[in-house]
DNA sequence: TAAAAAAGTTAGTTATGACTAACAAATTAA
DNA sequence: TTAATTTGTTAGTCATAACTAACTTTTTTA
């Protein structure tokens, strides 16, 4: 098995340009990354992605030629995971023992995400009981790496007619995740969409007897599973 | 007031040369701290110390004349006492609620300290009903930065005969740690001193039946409350 | 298919926080 | 009170990770 054991010495950048890059593969996992692309999640330049590209592709993380787009190897994925699950572990934490709403959790479990003790996360895991799902509604990758894909859609992609559940949304921004819950959006919820709006790709819904009129840029942040 | 709110941007950097300026003074009230003890303590070189003691002077954390000694402003103590509360409040969490032991303890602490969110810290707090001590015997600081000074001594200062009961103990070392808690020793024990050995300062000590022998280095890194 | 636009790369600069080597000031010992 | 030692400072270097500006390659559009 020759493990490599590589000890988790990588820096908080390496680690957030590992996750980044995860994250943009699995998003849309038929179009390839490119380093701009990347420097636009991260919102650094591209001359800064392009640099931290090298070292990565250097230390075995990243895979890629001269001017061509990104892979990652496993090594590179299984840091990314291991970062999404203390991720989301440290936010199932705050919502359910420290009181935070699940607007406020992204930001602290951002920095708590880099914090380095196997033992730590996986107590933390267990102190929980092996929560399955974060605050908004993501999988967590369990402590093998090991997680279920889940099959989900964003709301925007759904036509007139059809029904769904809400099963996840982006936790990125607190103005999106306050702006779902104070129309009364919650995980779980059933919702029909009533009309799409073909002028601007505004979507008007149905979900416990509330109608909504929401905009393409909401929809796209919002995950369900297709019901009717 | 015109509080100057100062948002917390200090890199973690900063926040320990502040932590160890405010340990060094207080472990040694009398003695004034300089530039090169900073350096020992912290493991890095004079020049370093040297540097980052102009940028926190500066800032308004640190004063000190030029081959001077270094001190504290009320702002530099406020920023290390709220690291020591953050400090001891995730050490007492690890230990009473992720099945950390107290010499696994610490070095977490150091990393998880320097997370920045003021409700985090205050929750956890809450959500420990506000623990007094940490699990070496240290006073935790109240969220206002207010904590009691418990009048302590080190066993290597008592002499034949006296007896004390152990209230603290130093946490940065790992080995010495598991040493206190092999030989048997725990927060509370009484303890009865037998024989300081003037040849190289061991002490022979009583305590629950047991009779051990320690050295002067083991005997400066116990705290304890004289009794008789 | 040639021009324009987008994507990617390189060079050179900056800030932080380490380091060593050389030097100056202050303290201690002879 | 001079000399030796300790303490503190400065200058110059390095690594990390950001930046801008200029350039090259690739892709798209006309
Ligand atoms: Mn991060
Ligand atoms: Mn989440
Ligand atoms: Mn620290
Ligand atoms: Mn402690």
């Amino acid at each position: 098995m020759t493990n490599k054991l590589n000890l988790n010495n990588l820096t908080k950048s390496e680690e957030d340009y590992l996750k980044a890059i995860f994250q943009l593969l699995i998003e849309d996992a038929s179009v390839k990354v490119g380093n701009n692309q990347l420097a636009d999640y991260l919102k650094v330049s591209p001359a800064s992605t392009n640099n931290m590209i090298k070292k990565l592709k250097a230390k075995g993380y990243v895979v890629s030629e001269k001017y061509g787009k990104l892979e990652l190897t496993e090594e590179g994925k299984s840091v990314a995971v291991r970062l999404i699950r203390k991720h989301r572990l440290w936010e199932t934490f705050l919502c359910n023992y420290l009181n935070f709403t699940w607007d406020e959790v992204h930001d602290v479990a951002e920095q708590l995400e880099h914090i380095k003790s196997r033992k730590l996360i996986d107590e933390l895991d267990r102190f929980m009981d092996f929560p399955k799902k974060d605050p908004h509604g993501e999988v967590i990758p369990n402590a093998n790496g090991e997680y279920s894909i889940i099959p989900k859609i964003t709301l925007s992609s759904l036509s007139e007619g059809d029904v769904c559940q809400l099963i996840a949304v982006n936790d990125g921004s607190v103005h999106f995740l306050k702006y779902v819950s104070e129309i009364g959006l919650a995980l779980s919820s059933e919702i029909k969409i009533l009309e799409v709006r073909e002028f601007d790709k505004s979507i008007r819904i149905k979900f416990d007897n509330t109608i909504e009129t929401v905009t393409r840029k909401f929809a796209d942040n919002v995950f369900v599973n297709k019901v009717v």
